[in-house]
DNA sequence: CGGCATCCATTTTGATACTG
DNA sequence: CAGTATCAAAATGGATGCCG
């Protein structure tokens, strides 16, 4: 089972190398809202089988990107998680997700699947640190029966899957509304319309809007003008 | 032909449906510092086929993030550019190459291939904007027979392949002394010890010794401390 | 040199059946 | 659930030959 390479001593290709594969990148993507379980983690990733994920994940543990452990009780169940070094992988992963908010994203197509966390993602990806200058504020996201918080301290971002312990805001949208977020539709836009119900500190909220300015969404050919 | 795709309404799946196959981010590196011809992309990406190589760059056209051009005279030679949605993944390109800095990068081995535009990548990669506040340089990089430059204008930084029209100062070193560069040893430590021949303007020249810090690599196993 | 076509050995993947 | 085993379908790597 060697390792195929692309024996370049170059910073990127020996990245590449790790994780470059198929999957591989979407896994980590997975794992940095927080650790998740096998089964989880195959259900965000339609078309992967059991048998390559397993592979996927002894690779990246090999390689000490990610590691197994044991949920907390009650649950006691086994779950991956990032290690430091798959956690810095974040920051990659938001360029690539910021690229494709401006030059990929356009109408959601028939059959493809969706899941609250990559909104999260795009959100995550331009969030704009000036914006939060000043900041600290923990916000709940409720999206059908998902939860995420964003927690915000001055200019730095994290966001996990999972309720927050005491959010400082609450936004509840539908799975629906939420869509709208990737496909180029503003956070702030979205709460003065009404399609996201929020809750919680003013200030705090009246904040929330400017966090997240998305890109204008760009066709990268001429012929993409038709919708 | 058709294109494989995660069918994920996702900004980061969408991007890696673009460029995620194998080669594809490296092809873009090589064309990240200048239009490059068939051959030179070949020559850069060992390993990669004639057939495989016409089909990426294929790709990269429909997909607008290439193009294919014909160089300017004396040269009139059929080459291959990035279009401004392919110059844009840079800053995704360089998040890839610090995570490998700092992650993946110890001693060359035996059978890797080596190019001086990987390490002036790096560089770029670990350009320090704060340290580039207020200064207007070009420098030009001569090693061995290959001549790159850089641009450098209050915080934003261009790399390019080939000879500055008038550079500010510049940087005469040996493939060796440069690929010590990726390895982890600071631009400003090799510009002191003379492994890096210089001249030019007195304060670019200073201040270019604090514009790229590297940073300390770290092993991401356990068992990676044995070198 | 630039670039496509073809053939073939080897890997990688996708899908599914199966076990603790 | 978590994960292994198995097999068919793609993707890749390498060699080569061809043509402008």
């Amino acid at each position: 089972m060697e390792q195929r390479t692309y024996n370049q001593y170059c910073a990127t290709a020996r990245t590449l190398d790790l994780v470059g594969e198929r999957w591989t990148l979407l896994l980590v993507r997975e794992l940095l809202t927080g650790p998740k379980r096998f089964g989880d983690l195959q259900a965000g990733l339609r078309g992967l089988g059991t048998g390559l994920l397993a592979a996927r994940l002894k690779l990246l543990e090999r390689e000490g990107l990610a590691r197994r452990t044991v949920l907390p009780p009650p649950a006691r169940t086994p779950a991956y998680a990032l290690t430091e070094a798959g956690e810095e992988l974040g920051p990659a992963i938001l360029a690539l997700a910021r690229w494709g908010l401006k030059w990929a994203m356009d109408e959601r197509r028939p059959d493809e699947t969706f899941h609250p966390g990559w909104a999260l993602l795009g959100l995550q990806a331009c969030f704009d640190q000036e914006a939060a200058a000043g900041l600290r504020a923990v916000y709940e996201f409720r999206v059908d029966d998902e939860v995420f918080h964003a927690r915000i301290d001055d200019g730095a971002i994290e966001v996990l899957h999972g309720p927050a312990q005491r959010p400082d805001a609450t936004v509840t949208m539908s799975e629906e509304a939420f869509l709208g977020l990737v496909g180029g539709r503003a956070l702030g836009q979205a709460i003065e319309d009404g399609s996201a119900s929020v809750s919680g500190d003013e200030e705090v909220l009246r904040r929330l809007k400017d966090l997240f300015p998305l890109p204008a969404p760009r066709p990268r050919r001429a012929d993409d003008q038709a919708g």
